[in-house]
DNA sequence: TCAGTTTATCATATCATCATGATGTTAGCA
DNA sequence: TGCTAACATCATGATGATATGATAAACTGA
């Protein structure tokens, strides 16, 4: 709904390396398999996170990924950001010139959601996803 | 943002024409110039809307595009829904079968930011909008 | 150093979205 | 009827996201 797809794969695939901090790194493989995502685009996004420092890598045997912080520094803007459009405005209506000082008819009243929205991502961590899992299995236990 | 290009020229074109509807039956080329759009793919866009029950077009001479409703029934999200794209899943990493009874890992908390997004179009109207400027125009004026 | 493993990257293919231009279709009016 | 105005639609192209396969580069262990 909200992320493209390579944004989605990226945070799946975070997720799943946070799961697996303790195996050390991960091969691409691994992660693509568990995540039914196709290898080589896979490689490409890790490796963006690589650049964009959220994880780190590591090549020939006993290469792989892994997390470049603990989970709970780890705010899901960052993993997904370096997968946003990069005009990304904050516009409805695409008006590149919109804000507070010249707002669109939508501007007030969207603003507010957009703040919501954002600070979800800024906020969340990725150790709060996986907290969330632990709460869940509790119940359900 | 958050709109594709297209539903975000069809809620200019929705708002530009709840702004001219005592005009009666605005022309394609009129909308076009104003948003400064490309005619053919607009015209495509509008005919979406009039199939879609939120606008009326008629052809010939006196013909145009007007709002099928008054601007107070007329919820963004009807302007906008017909250019989601179809599998518009609710699940922040894309997962098919993610719901409150198989979660993903980010759904509980996502669910909530969702459905504040999912309020703001399926509140606010177009009459929310214009009114929003009357308001500004109260202040600066 | 050499072989094997694994990520990094390039060239290319595929697909949906966005867009343009040409042509078809319908309505009003003389 | 026939002209013109206006929307409707088709064929085509441009662009960017998604994806695949081949190859390069780097690391490990012997």
């Amino acid at each position: 709904m909200w992320l493209n797809s390579t944004a989605q794969n990226a945070l799946r695939a975070v997720l799943y390396l946070a799961d697996h901090a303790a195996d050390g790194p991960v091969r691409v493989d691994d992660i693509a398999a568990s995540l039914r995502s196709p290898r080589n685009y896979l490689s490409k996004t890790l490796h963006a996170l690589a650049r964009a420092g959220v994880l780190r890598s590591a090549r020939g045997p006993k290469g792989g990924f892994q997390l470049a912080d603990p989970p709970d520094r780890l705010a899901l803007s960052r993993v997904v950001g370096p997968f946003a459009p990069a005009g990304e405005r904050r516009c409805l209506v695409g008006r590149a010139d919109c804000g507070n000082a010249h707002p669109c008819l939508a501007h007030h009243r969207w603003v507010r959601v957009a703040a919501i929205v954002e600070d979800f991502f800024g906020q969340t961590t990725v150790a709060d996803l996986l907290k969330q899992t632990a709460e869940t299995r509790a119940h359900s236990t």
